[in-house]
DNA sequence: AAATAATCGGTCTTTTTTATCCTTTTTCAA
DNA sequence: TTGAAAAAGGATAAAAAAGACCGATTATTT
C-alpha cells in the first residue's frame, strides 16, 4: 500500500518526535540504527522533509533533525503526500489518471462511484492521524517502533 | 495503492468478461491494443491467470482467452491478491511485516487499531467488488475501459 | 501437408525504486 | 586550531518492476 521510503519516513519522523527537540537533536546514524533503516537512505529521505518544511536540521557533532512544527500538525497524510505523491490519495484505482468525479457518468471509471466511498474512510484517516497521536498511544515507549 | 500491472490485470479481465467466451475468446493483440497496454507484458499478466486457473486460454488462430469461472466469482480481491500478493491485505501499514492482530497490546504497531478499521472497509469493497458487477454497471459498454 | 496465426515460456532490456559510496560543508569540543 | 561528528549532495550500484524480443509449440486454414 504504502512504498518502502514511505513507511521509513513514518517511522522516522515517530522517532524525532518522540526522541528529538530543538536543543535535543536525533541523529540519522542512530534513527537508522534503531529503526533498522539503511543510514545514508535515511538520510536522504529526512532532507526531502528539511526541504518541505517538516523537519529542522542542525549540522556538526550534537546536530541532527527534530521537527519544525507541533507534532499535532504531521499527519500522515502530509507524509505520504509528499513522499508516495499526491496521486496516492486521487488517482483511479484501476486506471492511470486522476479519477476525476466529472459529472456525466458515461465519463467515469466503473469502480469509481463504489470505491470512492472507501476511499474517502482511506483519506480521511490519513488526515487524522497525526505524530502526537501515535506518540501518546506509543505511551512514548519507542520499543513498540523498533520491532517494525 | 495498486500496481501498474495490477490495473493492467483487472481491466483486462473486465474487458475478457466482456468479449470473450468459450467459443469466442479474446486474445491478447487485441485486448492490449484497445486497452492501451503493452501486448507482451500484458501476455505475461493473463498467463499468470491461466495458471491460477482464473483464465482458459485456446491457441492457434481464433484462439485467446476466456473467463474459467462466472464472472461474479471473479473478484477484485482475487485479482490483487494474486497480482500484487496477500502481502496488500495484510502487511503493517508502516511496517514490514505482518500486522497481526497479537493480543498484547505492546506489540502491536501504533497505528493498527485505528488503521485496521479502515483497512476492513478496503477488504470488504475489494471482495465485493466483482467483474459481473463491474460489467453491468457499465452497462455493457467497453468504452469506457479504453480511456483508463 | 504446408502455410499461417496465435499462445507459451524463457530471456533480455529498460526504468524505477531502494541502497551505498564518497566528498563537501558546517559545527562542536578538546 | 585542529580533529571529529554530523548534515548535504552528487554519483554510482543493486534490486525490483515494467516492458520487449524471440524461438518453440499448437491449432486453424488453405
Amino acid at each position: 500500500m504504502l512504498s518502502t521510503t514511505c513507511k521509513y519516513a513514518v517511522r522516522a519522523l515517530i522517532y524525532i518526535g518522540m526522541k528529538g527537540s530543538e536543543e535535543n537533536r536525533a541523529n540519522a546514524r542512530i534513527i537508522a540504527n534503531e529503526l533498522g533503516i539503511p543510514m545514508q537512505f535515511l538520510s536522504k529521505i529526512l532532507q526531502i522533509f528539511v526541504r518541505k518544511g517538516l523537519l529542522k536540521s542542525v549540522k556538526g557533532p550534537t546536530g541532527g533533525f527534530f521537527l519544525a512544527r507541533k507534532p499535532e500538525e504531521i499527519t500522515l497524510y502530509d507524509i505520504v503526500k509528499i513522499i508516495d505523491g499526491p496521486g496516492f490519495f486521487e488517482t483511479c484505482l484501476i486506471g492511470t489518471g486522476l479519477c476525476q468525479s466529472s459529472t456525466n457518468k458515461i465519463e467515469r471509471c466503473p469502480v469509481h462511484d463504489r470505491f470512492s466511498a472507501v476511499r474517502e474512510q482511506v483519506v480521511n484517516y490519513f488526515k487524522s492521524e497525526n505524530i502526537k497521536g501515535i506518540i501518546e498511544r506509543m505511551g512514548h515507549d519507542e520499543r513498540i517502533l523498533l520491532k517494525l
